[in-house]
DNA sequence: TTTACATATTAAGTTTCGTTCATATGTTTA
DNA sequence: TAAACATATGAACGAAACTTAATATGTAAA
């Protein structure tokens, strides 16, 4: 199947997938990204986890919730963060094992 | 199946997830893979058929040479590029029916 | 109802990145 | 071999993005 003919890539779409990328390309969002597959956790215990900033943790999860990659609620005094896009994930799993057969 | 248990994700992984995702997180580069999945071209059509700067197109040619995601060769006067990563492609399109998705 | 705790937000500072301009390199043709 | 053509490269500029510091907001506990 080919995508020009099911769905033209227009300028548009080119931006949208650019800005999915740009969202997924930082370090810091990549890594929250899987620590979250794992569970969901509170900013304090991703901060524990990353060794950052909790400044520096909250303006990337801004980001990614505002990308619709997570979502948060709040749980007492903390807000608890999962993933909002198990599709996403996948794409990201998919990149993990082109990286590891490069590594061969 | 687990990626981490098939493969624990460290620092040096997460650099290289982020590296690629930065390459193709840029319209420019992202039209222009785009472009050659369909067929190779020199650099003269890619410029034609993204209306911008020979220059601006040859500094991010570059960037997707040095990341193994295009191959380029001689052809007279001409260079003539094209794909040299399916697999990434396949990623694109991955991304392209979430986006489509998105969409409706 | 203060105080402590957890997270969000704003602004500033620094770095990174993409484009442009000018020019260099390489190839063919006259 | 000089001119024309095609592409690559280096420097400079402006914009975007990440981090930090300071502070605000919201919730629970004393």
């Amino acid at each position: 199947m080919h995508t020009s003919t099911s769905s033209p890539i227009n300028k548009e779409k080119i931006q949208s997938i650019s800005k999915l990328f740009k969202v997924i390309s930082d370090p810091t969002r990549l890594s929250i990204l899987f620590l979250l597959q794992k569970k969901e956790l509170s900013v304090g215990n991703i901060v524990l986890a990353l060794d950052m900033e909790q400044s520096a943790i909250s303006h990337q999860l801004k980001i990614l919730k505002d990308s619709r990659l997570v979502k948060a609620r709040r749980e007492g005094k903390s807000m608890v963060y999962s993933l909002d896009d198990l599709h996403v994930f996948s794409i990201l799993e998919q990149v993990l094992t082109h990286i590891n057969e490069l590594e061969q």
